[in-house]
DNA sequence: ATTGAAAAGATCAGAGA
DNA sequence: TCTCTGATCTTTTCAAT
């Protein structure tokens, strides 16, 4: 089958996201990313067949944006659905901690496998990280152990997370319903 | 060549993790995750040889860990990499708000382009959005919009991430350094 | 879990808009 | 620069074991 014309019901049809884009995606950039958004492991050929392209023409942009660092594709561990508990804890950072110790904390949490995420806020909290385990109590010893006497951290409080109702831009099917 | 057997450095030397997924995943599981986070569109061929087995039979794994909805394989966008500001919401809710008033709030926000993560919290406060746009002030009109005279919200927070050294599991390589 | 073989897809060089 | 087509090589996929 000849390659399509791009899908009217498939066209981006939201001008202020194009306009935040401009910069990096241009449309079909977009389009390309929220195929993959559903499907990272789409062939290039269907990509191409998606936004109207030849499979080279897609898979180039493809690569492209993965070079730039713009869109990464990759595997994620669903919580959720593996029964899994899991929190954010929002740190308060010691008010002298120095640069080099906050640096070596950074360094050591950023290969606990159970924390998937770190990130750095500005405001109320200082450090935002986001830890699994199998249950509620298995984390809080977990940070216990990690965060209590340690000199970078001040103090720490531990929000579980009940629901996820979208992630990676992506609204979830299932859940524990 | 024929398939390798388990490679020593890439055995999973990490008993608690073990232990927290054996009711899903076992260890050769866990080796293709660890492998698809790294890179999601691997081929099967040679996930097989990552984890010591024939392509059909890590196909067949892999297969089953999406269809579980254990694991899932998408492509997202690097925010940091494109210039973007985001933010995380804490939203708590109007104390009397009825079900189906929260409903239908999550229905509507659930359709947010700019809005990539909706999650439900147990403490402090009630929800978690997670939004990007193309700067700062341009999160806080969105949000003022968005949130300020709805029925379902009481009050909510704000507080811009400046900096992510980890997500998806994942330690992130550049930044804008 | 594996192998072998057919179908589908990826990849590259060359060429054109 | 971006795209396309055709040729070749790799991977996927499925039936049989």
């Amino acid at each position: 089958m000849a390659p399509q014309a791009t899908p009217p019901n498939e066209r981006l049809n939201n001008d202020k996201v194009k306009q935040i884009l401009k910069k990096h995606l241009d449309e079909t950039d977009y389009r390309i990313y929220k195929a993959l958004n559903e499907d990272g492991r789409m062939s290039d050929t269907e990509l191409g067949e998606r936004v109207g392209l030849s499979r080279t023409a897609a898979r180039r942009r493809r690569k492209n944006l993965e070079e730039k660092g713009l869109i990464d594709v990759l595997g994620v561990l669903v919580l959720q659905e593996a029964d899994l508990a899991y929190a954010d804890v929002f740190v308060t950072l010691n008010s002298d901690v120095d640069t080099e110790t906050l640096e070596e904390f950074l360094e050591e949490i950023k290969h606990e496998e159970l924390i998937y995420e770190i990130g750095e806020y500005m405001g109320q909290y200082d450090l935002l990280l986001r830890v699994w385990h199998a249950s509620l109590s298995d984390i809080n010893t977990f940070l216990r152990s990690l965060l209590q006497d340690h000199d970078a951290v001040g103090q720490y409080e531990t929000i579980p997370v009940t629901k996820t109702h979208k992630a990676w831009h992506k609204t979830l099917s299932g859940g524990t319903e």
